[in-house]
RNA sequence: CGGGGUGUGGCGCAGCUUGGUAGCGCACUCGCUUUGGGAGCGAGGGGCCGUGGGUUCAAAUCCCGCCACCCCGACCA
């Protein structure tokens, strides 16, 4: 393949586009990978092309690799199936729904579950066809509330998406395992450094799930590691370890205060001091019990339908909107603004010793253990209550994992070691989704005991252009990109620096890598100075770049080494063949 | 959806306060010179100033609505 500067579409950006604020988004767009089209959607230029399908084709092999078929779904969809799942309704507002000429409803897939369950229970109806899974590399639509930092959230984006089916747990737990190798050697091979982490299954449904987060300051997601274990989560999927319990019957009674002026947990611990509540001055936060009042909503419910919910939790925490969000999923929850509805709800002042009486819903933070004494509301104005104890004073209906997770916080699963946080790219997503789908569409297949069985899904999805952007993140400097080998548009960036025999020169070479399989850049381009061609090239990020200029008359060239900035001159003569053994050797690594 | 900001040639921006011929740099076209780190000189082409309405003799500029984009938050694999 090759490439010439002089005709390819493409235009190189001097000056940063004053929108673009992340690195893949500024750079992809200067150096003419991607334009934008539309809200959230992109497209893709010559150069950024060749990068998405060499993407597209390392995940395309390490799929095939385990085995998995590649398939291909409509984008366009009848509603019926998804009203049939119920995700027609638990998508909501984030998918994008239209009609057709007969009003009859469709939408563009946001993934697709339920055409796999569907093609599935189509096609097999033994037990000895399985285990199978499909897996397609297509565009996905979600009417995202914000688009956000190029290709890194659109609402149209590129997704591979596989779906397992397996009549077993054991086979479900092989594929999901098998899965989840495949991710990692996609990602290694893909140069992004990243960590799988416990993920909340979200819309999707079903058990276990991971994810795999790219670390980067720009990502989305915030994860947890552990200084003393490998344990690693997303902290929408952090559980808080539960102190030891106590005993509630052995601790003194609570007792009311006039705590006059304290909505709030500072003003309440700097009342509680200065009066020396309960004989006490040292309470601090998280001695109080905060007690938050939201409203709940179960998918495809109205505003008028949801339901109160109360949530308490240590006072020095605040609440994480989003763990609490995935706590309740599919059901969302809004901040509660109906006090004139409430009477009974004393705001600042609330506690949980009359929820059950009120029969609104308390759920406690796992650190409300039975036995745990609090300094909590008394539900009147300006009164609050010590010693109100968990399991004797009110007893909460569950816990909930509602509270802001911070760096030190101990680690759930070794006890010893602190948590650190981080920030991600979410670059893939592996789900046991157990029988969600399968259950709605009834997929059964004849047993070996002729009875029926249904199959057990799982999933697993990577986003494609995603990951691009997440190259980009982890792969570029102050000059521009810098593409690891496997993902480069090019192979070999050749520059004339000189339009007589350096052109010729270039153009020859260019001729000669091509026709030994290698890809070629060539800047042809005979108006542009040499120090425009060279920033050019660092800005493109090929890996190497072959420099013909001043020296080709005593028959040498350069080459320069884009990530580590060396550079080297090398009689042209037998040039062709070093690149080529070079690149080849890389490749020979790559596999 | 809430808060903040911005919409003027392909890109980056000035002009708006105080209404009166739409400008600058880069990019693009032509000519000459230059040719290893974003060249010089000269001559050109390209913009219903996001959009709809209003005020006015006159609107990029003032007023109202809408749309889009960016950032923060909410939401979201």
């Amino acid at each position: 393949m090759l490439l010439r500067m002089s005709t390819l579409l493409l235009r190189t950006l001097r000056e940063d586009p004053a929108d673009a604020e992340v690195p893949s988004h500024r750079l992809l767009l200067r150096a003419g990978y991607i334009r934008r089209a539309a809200p959230g959607g992109y497209t893709w230029l010559p150069l950024g092309k060749l990068v998405l399908d060499r993407v597209t084709e390392v995940v395309r092999q390490e799929m095939t690799g385990i085995g998995d078929q590649e398939v291909h779904f409509p984008a366009l969809l009848p509603a019926e199936p998804y009203r049939t799942s119920g995700r027609w309704a638990e998508y909501g507002d984030d998918i994008f729904t239209l009609a057709d000429r007969r009003g009859a409803e469709h939408l563009l897939a946001p993934t697709h579950e339920e055409l796999a369950a569907l093609l599935v229970k189509d096609l097999f109806s033994s037990y000895r066809d399985f285990p199978v899974t499909l897996f397609q590399v297509q565009t996905k639509f979600r009417d995202e509330a914000r688009p956000r930092a190029g290709l890194l959230r659109g609402r149209e984006f590129l997704m591979k998406d596989a779906y397992s089916f397996d009549l077993d747990e054991a086979g479900l737990a092989a594929a999901y395992d098998r899965h989840r190798g495949a991710y990692r050697r996609i990602f290694d091979r893909l140069g992004l450094e990243h960590t799988i982490v416990h993920a909340t299954s979200g819309a999707m449904g079903g058990s276990a799930s991971e994810e795999f987060l790219a670390a980067t300051p720009v990502g989305e997601d915030t994860f947890v590691g552990c200084t003393g274990c490998d344990y690693a989560a997303n902290t929408e999927a952090v559980t808080t370890p539960a102190p030891p319990a106590g005993d509630p019957d052995t601790q003194p009674a609570a007792e009311v205060h006039d705590t006059p002026e304290t909505p709030t947990i500072a003003s309440l611990v700097a009342l509680a001091n200065a009066r020396r509540l309960g004989g006490r001055h040292n309470w601090t936060a998280a001695d109080t019990l905060k007690n938050v009042v939201l409203a709940l909503r179960r998918p495809g419910t109205g505003e008028a339908e949801a339901e109160l919910l109360v949530v308490g939790l240590p006072g020095d925490r605040e609440v994480d909107l989003k763990r609490l969000g995935a706590a309740v999923a599919p059901a969302t929850v809004d901040v509660f603004d109906g006090w004139d509805a409430h009477p009974e709800l004393v705001r600042g002042y609330i506690g949980p010793q009359v929820m059950a009486k009120l029969g609104i819903r308390y759920l406690a933070d796992p650190r409300v253990v039975p036995g745990s004494a609090w300094l909590t509301g008394a539900n009147e104005p300006g009164r609050h209550a010590t010693g109100v104890v968990c399991g004797r004073d009110f007893v909460p209906d569950g816990t909930i994992e509602a509270a802001e997770v911070r760096p030190g916080d101990p680690c759930p699963a070794c006890g010893t070691g602190e948590l650190t946080m981080r920030r991600g790219i979410e670059i893939g997503h592996i789900f046991q989704l157990g029988r969600r789908y399968t259950d709605a569409f009834a997929v059964d297949v004849l047993g070996p005991a002729g009875k029926p069985v249904r199959p057990t899904m799982g999933c697993y999805g990577i986003g494609v252009s995603r990951a691009v952007a997440a190259i980009v993140e982890q792969h570029h400097d102050e000059r521009g990109l810098v593409w690891p080998e496997t993902v480069a548009p090019c192979d070999v960036h050749l520059v004339a620096a000189g339009k007589g025999p350096q052109l010729d020169a270039a153009l020859e070479l260019g001729g000669r890598l091509a026709a030994a399989g290698l890809r070629v850049l060539v800047d042809d381009r005979t108006h542009v100075s040499a120090g425009v061609k060279f920033t050019d090239a660092e800005l493109i990020g090929i890996p190497r770049a072959v420099v013909v200029g001043r020296r080709l008359a005593e028959g040498y060239v350069e080459l320069r080494d884009r990530a580590s900035g060396e550079r080297v001159e090398l009689p042209i003569d037998g040039v062709a063949d070093q690149l080529v053994e070079r690149v080849n050797r890389v490749r020979g690594d790559m596999v």
